[in-house]
DNA sequence: CACCTAATGCACTAACTAGTTACTTTCTTA
DNA sequence: TAAGAAAGTAACTAGTTAGTGCATTAGGTG
């Protein structure tokens, strides 16, 4: 007898994750329209009836996908426990974190900008997001206000807007990265071009946010 | 008889351009991938046969979309003549323009997305590109350099990440505008948001570039 | 062990889609 | 005005794609 567990031979959950996982990056390279559903099924190492049994359609398995990308920022956000370090110190490392999640995540951004293409519809079903968003945003603003407390953030900053400007710096530098590449005459992915938008981004929240020295 | 001129049975020129503004619309309204070429000959009141006569097929029509979309917003920055400005306003109306330019143009963002999601792989064979996008940055090279010969700019500002920065906090705002009122349950899109942010990106610019008071 | 339910596989279809073939109509010009 | 070039049309093709009907198989449970 092998002393692993038994390698089970149908296991309806390991399949569902397969399928999520696969889907994810297919929807990621190929946006909702150009994803195909049987490339999914093959990358999942699934028969194409799985998909429609587990997940009932292609739209309904794009839903499930993007609220998953969702909760999964916002979690990681909220690990950062940025209460526990002084205002600039948590502002530095939101934005840092900011970056290099999109950076190691790509599927992201390119699943937000497919959703965005579809006008949201599938977002504005989900219940999901509206938990973990309202909790990011009130993560933010009271960061604003400690450091304000702290008398190095200046009042007023609206934490929205500035929630928005964090993710844009970012978010624009990488998903515009293959145009940006041409346009600028720059290899915008170069380790250093990286370091040095990082440097940039931090550098420019800080101005808009921090009181004169 | 009609008085009217006789209106012209054939007209290829006319055609031409009806076909690439129908075009435009559905490659920005679906992406590449998405865009029906059957809509595309509906919607320009032409025969599907004569995209294929005049464009080749469908790769080759975005690609000359989307060369014209950067053809169009490179000119039109180049017609502000901020070179007649003082550093301070020049900046300041570029970012306005910027702003202003993607909320009337919302097909240059949504091609430009589509765009990279196919890794640039049209506009790398792209010739005019490369020139309009050497003279953007150049004009906005000139403009940092002035301003600090001015003594009101700080040394040292790379204007490719100033380029892409001011780019950035106006295109991902209207990108996302449809997550983004969802995530932060407000109107993005509301008339008073978007004075509301074109203001915050003046702000956020000035804060970058300007030397303290 | 026998039964039942959930997991899985295969082969199919109905609709769609980029691109083409073969043709007609209109305009220009020698 | 005749002829050829250019503009335009309709119907078709070959390949693709989301979704399904139905049969099969495995595993847990009484």
């Amino acid at each position: 007898m092998p002393d692993q567990p038994v390698k089970k031979q149908r296991d309806a959950e390991a399949t569902k994750a397969r399928i999520l996982s696969a889907a994810k990056k297919e929807f990621a390279k190929s946006g909702l329209g150009g994803a195909r559903v049987d490339v999914i099924a093959e990358r999942a190492k699934a028969n194409k009836r799985m998909i429609y049994h587990y997940f009932g359609n292609k739209e309904d398995l794009f839903q499930i996908v993007l609220e998953d990308a969702y909760v999964d920022i916002r979690t990681a956000e909220q690990k950062l426990e940025l209460e526990h370090l002084p205002a600039r110190e948590a502002l530095e490392k939101l934005v840092r974190f900011t970056w290099d999640y999109y950076l190691k995540n790509p599927e992201f951004i390119t699943l937000v900008n497919s959703e965005n293409l579809h006008k949201a519809r599938h977002l504005k079903k989900s219940e999901v997001i509206e938990v973990v968003s309202r909790r990011f945003v009130n993560m933010v603003g009271g960061l604003l206000d400690r450091g304000v407390a702290e008398g190095v953030f200046r009042k007023g900053v609206d934490p929205v807007q500035l929630n928005i400007t964090i993710a844009a710096i970012g978010y624009y530098y990488l998903t515009n990265r293959f145009t940006g590449s041409i346009v600028f005459h720059r290899d915008l992915m170069a380790p250093e071009a990286l370091e040095e938008r990082l440097a940039f981004n931090i550098d420019t929240i800080m101005r808009l946010v921090c009181v004169a020295p």
